[in-house]
DNA sequence: GGTAGACCTGGACGC
DNA sequence: GCGTCCAGGTCTACC
């Protein structure tokens, strides 16, 4: 299957593959002019997309003979991946005048890219939390090579788990074998809780809530804490957070405190002004 | 509400 | 090759 999906202007799609470090981690693989993503769809069948930038949108092809359902289940899920639909020219405006984010909008810099589900993005927000990021590709890995289910046409690739698939699962499995260390009870939990149906995340895509309400909602997830949760509402397309670890710290301290300690209050007041985008102004500022 | 210490892994480093 | 130290966010207990 061949199709062309459209994206509200401006758009690109190697720097919605490049605005972080997402398609490095599995059953993401490929680069920034053709990525490729090992999807499990609804019904069961396991099939991989490739993505290639093509003109105002994307070009999706899959395997063929899959049925009209679960090719409607792919558009769906390529728009949300690749935020296709995102109204970003409020920001390139503004971003237009600031010599630190002219790049970025002329660029068309301002997407980022997601997962196929919401629950894949949280559980890997988790393994993205107090470990180097070489870390964090492992132990995506192994939760894939583990528990996802093969791609047909080359059983060692996977895509990646359900709940349900690491529901199943144990701690002392994800523990010792996926290597997830203390993260392995919060991933467990998570998973459980939404193959219960106690905990309905993929309705958050849509929620219409205001953001401290959604991130609320975020920090009440085992595991959450402020970074995780602003990374997530940044997935969300919620732009008025950000996610502020050590990197943060280190880039505004060198760009306006001349290296010296700071806090999270420093790296908020720092891009106060960017209000409802202020999460994406520092994403893509040009730090120097 | 704020703070200290524990959690776990893997890489860097010294011996 | 082995042991030690450290970086990286969140949780819990405590004040």
């Amino acid at each position: 299957m061949d199709q062309h999906l459209s994206a509200r202007l401006p758009f690109s799609f190697a720097a919605v593959a490049d605005s972080h470090g997402w398609r490095q981690l599995a059953p993401f693989s490929g680069d920034r002019e053709d990525l490729r993503y090992i999807l499990r769809l609804a019904s069961g069948r396991v099939t991989e997309l490739r993505l290639t930038g093509a003109g105002a949108g994307v070009r999706v092809n899959t395997e063929d003979g899959l049925e009209p359902a679960e090719t409607a289940e792919v558009t769906a899920t390529v728009a949300w991946m690749l935020g296709l639909d995102q109204d970003l020219s409020p920001f390139y405006e503004a971003a237009r005048h600031e010599p630190k984010l002219a790049a970025a909008a002329a660029q068309a810099k301002g997407r980022i890219l997601r997962s196929a589900t919401l629950f894949e993005d949280v559980v890997k927000t988790i393994l993205t939390t107090n470990t180097a990021w070489a870390s964090t590709k492992r132990m995506v890995a192994n939760v894939v090579n583990l528990f996802g289910d093969p791609l047909p046409a080359d059983p060692a690739r996977r895509a990646f788990p359900a709940p349900a698939q690491l529901a199943a699962s144990d701690e002392a499995t994800l523990r010792n074998e996926a290597r997830l260390g203390y993260r392995a009870p919060y991933v467990l939990d998570l998973a459980q809780q939404v193959a219960a149906g106690a905990l309905d995340l993929e309705a958050l895509r849509t929620a219409d809530l205001p953001t401290p309400e959604l991130r609320r909602r975020l920090l009440a997830l085992k595991g959450v804490g402020p970074y995780a949760a602003a990374n997530l509402l940044m997935l969300l397309g919620r732009y008025d957070a950000i996610p502020i670890d050590s990197w943060a710290l280190t880039v505004v301290s060198k760009e306006w405190h001349g290296g010296a300690p700071i806090g999270p209050a420093e790296v908020q007041a720092a891009f106060a002004r960017w209000g409802q985008f202020k999460g994406l102004a520092y994403w893509f500022w040009d730090y120097a």
